[in-house]
DNA sequence: ACTTGATAGTTGTCGGACAACTGACATCTG
DNA sequence: CAGATGTCAGTTGTCCGACAACTATCAAGT
């Protein structure tokens, strides 16, 4: 089941973490109804075979996920179905997640240039005056209905030396990874509400529709912010949900 | 420093917990620089005096929202100071958000009365036809200034025998946890972005304002739905920010 | 200049032990 | 009988010590 055994390779995923996942499936199965007690840590020690130290950190991630509640002396409880999907603050592509809510994602291209860093992008990543960024123009569909209009910026070094923008196509964050590009950790965004923004390139745009604006700094491993980007959401066509954890316990 | 010693007589926070909150509370001082490395596990052992098993707990809890970086054979380091802001998906409450951000908050009562329950806050909280609700309309504000309209709903369990609407001012999270009342431990909130609200009582209501739409569900411990509030924010008065972490390592 | 190996420092995982809490039941007390 | 108290099994919280695995650095060798 998990991978247990050997050396670690360099990117095997840590235990607690594919216990986690492992466990987020179990839960998104509704193997578990809600409210109802899920194996206790000697359970999940026997069946999965590995520590109660690394049961407890998974169980642990699953709490702080909002997933599970954990309580002392009496064990571990599903929190809710209704929260077992993924909030706004799991860090996933946006075509990923409307694959994942059962839709068509799609994407199509208006732009996609390199182009000189504006001063404030030098700052944002800093680069050097005069260094490239890769500026990309796109808009974004589920069932081939727009559900967003997305505008990206990311630093020439993300790509390789003979990276020519056509190449391109799908999602960025698939593209990354298949390229050897730098990989997403965490990500800072800042919500807004706006009315028809400046620039919209496309025909069936309404002019008087209402947007979700996430603006988003992606930073990497090492903590390197590598893509900025602005997405404007058609008010209605894509769900956001946050779930809110309290920080005491 | 931490509340090590002695039973917990039911109340005290676990010790992960207490050291989260200490070492978040240090970095929120910038007490190290961003990209910084923290004080190895077997530091903090030595400065607080617990278990090693209770440093890393505390350390992967500070990780998952995004505070920091663990890195295997290396360390931890501090990911971003941007960043040490409570994102959104900390559950507190608006005015101890407002006060956490250096403002004065404030509340006005616009309206505040029990009435029975619609059919769908009947089945919201799991109610019988003909009980009651606690039905709350107010302005929010930071500075003397109007943040936000909150439209919050509340089953009438969730207050004493003995309670009258008038006795509830200021913060509704603050006057439960005062009159023991249900903990909040999780929320799940919509986002959405919309343009002149249907009811708002004010005058200094502005009919073309743009708003951010919280709708939220409140649960209890017991994963209860206590509270259910629609709140207004006045675009640009409030920062939403969230903190999105990748969930895979 | 490049590779290899050794080494110290750090996090990841393990097993066992005991403390503290919860719920259920039995027992005592009036 | 009703309520308080004691006991017990089950579960999570915390601790300790040990070793594996990974990282960065540096010395030695080619």
């Amino acid at each position: 089941m998990l991978d247990t055994g050997g050396p670690r390779l360099g990117n095997r995923k840590t235990l607690p973490t594919q216990l986690a996942d492992d466990l987020r499936d179990r839960l998104a199965k509704a193997e578990w109804r809600r409210g109802e007690q899920l194996p206790t840590e000697a359970d999940l020690v026997a069946e999965y075979g590995v520590s109660r130290t690394t049961v407890r950190q998974a169980l642990k991630t699953l709490e702080n996920q909002g997933l599970i509640i954990i309580r002392r002396g009496r064990g571990s409880f599903v929190s809710s179905d209704a929260m077992i999907r993924a909030g706004m603050q799991e860090l996933t592509s946006i075509t990923s997640t409307i694959a994942q809510m059962g839709h068509k994602p799609d994407m199509i291209y208006h732009h996609r240039i390199l182009r000189p860093a504006s001063s404030e992008e030098c700052e944002i990543f800093d680069l050097d005056h005069g260094d490239q960024v890769l500026d990309i123009q796109r808009k974004i569909l589920a069932d081939d209905v727009t559900v967003a209009y997305s505008y990206d910026v990311l630093p020439r070094w993300v790509f390789a030396d003979d990276f020519q923008p056509d190449q391109l196509t799908g999602s960025v964050f698939a593209f990354l990874a298949a390229h050897d590009g730098p990989t997403p950790l965490r990500a800072l965004a800042r919500v807004h509400a706006v009315a028809r923004p400046q620039v919209a390139w496309d025909e069936d745009f309404a002019a008087d529709q209402l947007f979700v604006l996430l603006d988003q700094l992606h930073y990497d491993q090492r903590a390197r912010p590598f893509m900025h980007t602005t997405s404007y959401f058609i008010e209605g066509r894509f769900n956001f949900t946050v779930v809110r954890v309290s920080p005491t316990r």
